[in-house]
DNA sequence: GCCAACGTTGGC
DNA sequence: GCCAACGTTGGC
């Protein structure tokens, strides 16, 4: 194999208020593991699609300004989201078991927080960004696919090279 | 705080 | 399998 190892483009979603990216950079080692989601089609890429080395736009919702706040990277592919199997979490699922954990979860690196968020008003303005999961009515996925081209485009309204590169 | 949109549950 | 009811998400 030649050329550089292909790396995919992920967005997730946190309200701040639960887990923010201030959080994530004063977690050891930077690195949080990424618990808690509860729905299937978001599980699915957290548990097969998601890959070390993939590059994570870190969005802020729920709040007055939402925003891409900044850049992380996934450092661990799917693995079972043990808070699932705790009763004292308040994401315990009682269906889930070792043998059977239902849900997934990803560890993901603190890289880079933009100076400035990058707000939802701003992306709506951008054409370019017109068909990002994020922008469309009454999506609620929490783990959304981005585009090479899109992920570019943010770090280019955020003014920085690559950060993954 | 409001409410539209969505996913899940459960009766039938 | 249908679908109404419900709880949650999340922009505004």
């Amino acid at each position: 194999m030649t050329g550089p190892p292909s790396r995919c483009y992920w967005l997730l979603k946190s309200e701040p208020t639960a887990f923010s990216i201030q959080d994530l950079k004063s977690s050891p080692k930077a690195t949080a593991c990424w618990d808690g989601v509860r729905n299937y089609q978001a599980r699915n890429m957290l548990r097969d699609e998601i890959k070390p080395g993939d590059g994570v736009l870190f969005y802020h919702s729920n709040i007055a300004k939402p925003a891409i706040v900044g850049i992380a990277r996934v450092v661990r592919g799917g693995y079972p989201d043990h808070t699932a199997q705790d009763p004292g979490s308040k994401y315990y699922d009682p269906k889930a078991a070792p043998d059977n954990p239902i849900w997934y979860m990803v560890d993901v690196q603190f890289v880079h927080e933009f100076q400035t968020p990058i707000t939802r008003e701003m992306l709506k303005k951008e054409p370019a960004f017109a068909e990002m999961a994020v922008l469309k009515k009454g999506n609620r996925l929490s783990v959304q696919r981005v585009t090479d081209s899109e992920w570019k485009g943010i770090l280019k309204l955020a003014g920085i090279p690559d950060p993954l590169d």
